[in-house]
DNA sequence: TTCTAATTACGAAAATAATCGTAGTATTTT
DNA sequence: AAAATACTACGATTATTTTCGTAATTAGAA
């Protein structure tokens, strides 16, 4: 649950969450939308994902379907606290309330945000 | 106010912008006790720092003193801008929750977000 | 003065990540 | 059947970052 991938591996898992699963060719045509890449380096980085124990495939016809193996919410985890560690010095609060003073959160997020401070400080 | 420092720069510009300014030596005494890492390999990345215009330095006798030229504000900013694009799709809101549920605010903390959230709904 | 210690400069190697070309196969189209 | 197309495998290259060894220089100590 400590894996932290590397960007391209990261722009990787993001489409297969949202996918599900997918070809090599399924994640390739959308990634190609937002980013200028060869085919192959994309094949290569899922066969290094593969071999790494990130992904799963199994065989369709002549090409591999593949599955993520960790899931969005762990390595949001995971790469959430080493980014929160090395730019915030670990504090959760200046992340925190810097994103807050750095976004403009709408009403209605603002009280999403303040519900959760409220189930949080119950739970205390 | 784009520059998005390597790991090893920023661990550095933390030591610094602790400092404020500080020699080679200074700034590896305070990088040994947490990394295990060689004089000269401080002393080289301050000086591609510095020749990419990260640090700013005066001679002092036969060593020199080095100042970060970027704030810690700034690049904490990029850097949570990047972060929030590459992990939470660049949803502040997701990025904000997850790290309150993650952490553990103690009500003091609690309680200064709720007054950011109060200010910021007064800004609308 | 001579030796030792501290410092910078800098090249080069090591480590990691990303990219791509080519070959080999299999499928589909003509 | 032949040609075009779509895959995978995989080595090799490129780019970036990190690490370190060595030489040169200067200051201070013996």
């Amino acid at each position: 649950m400590k894996y932290k991938p590397t960007e391209s591996e990261l722009e990787i898992l993001s489409i297969l969450w949202g996918l599900q699963k997918g070809s090599v060719r399924e994640v390739h045509d959308a990634l190609s939308k937002t980013k200028d890449t060869g085919y192959t380096t994309t094949l290569k980085i899922m066969q290094i994902m593969y071999s790494k124990g990130l992904l799963k495939r199994s065989e369709q016809g002549r090409s591999h379907i593949y599955t993520p193996l960790i899931t969005e919410k762990d390595t949001q985890n995971s790469l959430l606290n080493s980014f929160m560690d090395s730019t915030f010095g670990g504090s959760a609060k200046k992340l925190i309330m810097r994103a807050l003073g750095q976004s403009n959160p709408s009403k209605e997020e603002i009280n999403e945000i303040r519900q959760l401070l409220n189930e949080l400080e119950n739970q205390q």
